[in-house]
DNA sequence: GAAAAACTAATGTCAGACATTTAAAGTTTT
DNA sequence: AAAACTTTAAATGTCTGACATTAGTTTTTC
């Protein structure tokens, strides 16, 4: 009898959660190299092209890494801040456009996480953020510039806040909620006049941060989302 | 003359990255199915083992699953908030464990969030909410729990405070941040006293939570991280 | 002793075969 | 005509064995 409560899950799955689990649980550590596909189909007892098929979903989610050559293989990588920010912002990028998720819900959730970020950017923000943020405002206000190159910049900008807490885990976290919302973003048609209303909010926020005040910080997001989401509710309707 | 600019990167990576734009970019939409693998191969002008290294892959980036039978195929996977939501808690584990991120900057990182979550739940936590971190309380409470039983629940709790925003991206962020600390709060034993002291924090914010009185619970999330970086500091000493 | 050549062990790719699964079409029975 | 069974076809899953490519290591040559 097959079992029942496993569904026969293929083979290179099974094999790709298993070196997961002993990834994940420290059993492999970074840098050590996995046996060869060659041993690890024996110890596995299935051919190489199946192990070869778990290794690759194992690459695919960067656990590991493979080299050619004498004494390549396959050794566990250390993932780092720049791979698990890119594996995210294509999850949520999806994870919003394909789950009618509303413009309304993927707002609120961004500035409610970045307010998170306002104290702490008050506090230690480097003059390297607020040259940042100086600059991107600048560039917002040139003339001529199209509505995606604004929200690229207005990312950018949003970005520059968050490091200013110089808290890594933080970027990363936030990078997901911030570049998620660009797609969305790119639906919206900045007139003249929403752009100016936007770039005096994000000057107001930059002395906020320069003055390290963090309640300014926060109302100063709390009006930029309320801008945001009046912008948006125009174009939706 | 071989690609200068492309180190001969491998075929199955180039393909699963084509079909990967092709997602993202919504060229492909959502339970379309993809050419068979016979087809893919011709196309491309690879192998079809080339091509399954490929789908495989894509498929642990839950960006396609596939089906066998005689309508089988390879299908756009609609990304659910679950699946992202497993795949981010693994990312972000394996950041923290790999990358010497220290207990103190996850922990400010994830209290930051967590309080930026207190506004909307005050305003919207439903009965439910407040049942499950009463229960978490209750749990907690018991004698002679381990002390990864204790973690466990005190995450259920920081959940359902979380949930309590009724925004799920929110909660699906969030999920990243709580869970992936879970290993370092392991490494804390929690003494009967310091229990005590956690406990009653987690009253006090679900008091502020029913009383929907924001202020307060921002302020009991502060105190409990200040807590809980008490006792890191003692057992890393 | 340094440069060049040969060796070697690993991954990357290919071709073809067979196994298994699944839905649909066809056939028989009632 | 409906129901039950059988066959078929198309797809993925797996295996085998071969060859190509890569990159250290060793040996040879000058």
């Amino acid at each position: 009898m097959k079992s029942n409560l496993v569904p026969t899950v293929d083979l290179s799955a099974q094999i790709a959660a298993n070196i997961r689990d002993a990834i994940v649980s420290g059993a492999l550590i970074v840098d050590e190299r996995l046996p060869s596909e060659a041993e690890l189909a024996q110890k596995f007892e299935v051919s190489r092209a199946t192990v070869r098929e778990a290794l690759k979903r194992l690459a695919a989610q960067s656990l590991i890494r493979t080299q050619r050559g004498a004494t390549g293989g396959a050794f566990v990588n250390r993932i780092s801040f720049e791979a698990a920010q890119a594996q995210q912002i294509t999850t949520s990028t999806l994870l919003l456009s394909m789950n009618d998720v509303s413009f309304e819900t993927a707002c609120e959730a961004r500035y409610a996480l970045e307010r998170a970020c306002a104290p702490l950017s008050a506090q230690r923000r480097k003059p390297s953020h607020i040259d940042v943020m100086r600059a991107e405002i600048a560039r917002q206000g040139q003339q001529g510039l199209s509505d995606e190159a604004f929200c690229a910049s207005d990312v950018a900008f949003h970005r520059a806040l968050v490091d200013g807490a110089c808290n890594p885990v933080l970027s990363y976290q936030l990078a997901g909620a911030v570049e998620a919302m660009q797609p969305l973003m790119n639906m919206i048609t900045f007139s003249a006049r929403s752009r100016d209303a936007i770039i005096a909010l994000h000057v107001t926020i930059t002395d906020a941060v320069q003055a390290q005040d963090a309640a300014l910080i926060g109302s100063g997001l709390t009006a930029l989302e309320a801008e945001t989401q009046t912008l948006a509710r125009r174009v939706f309707a």
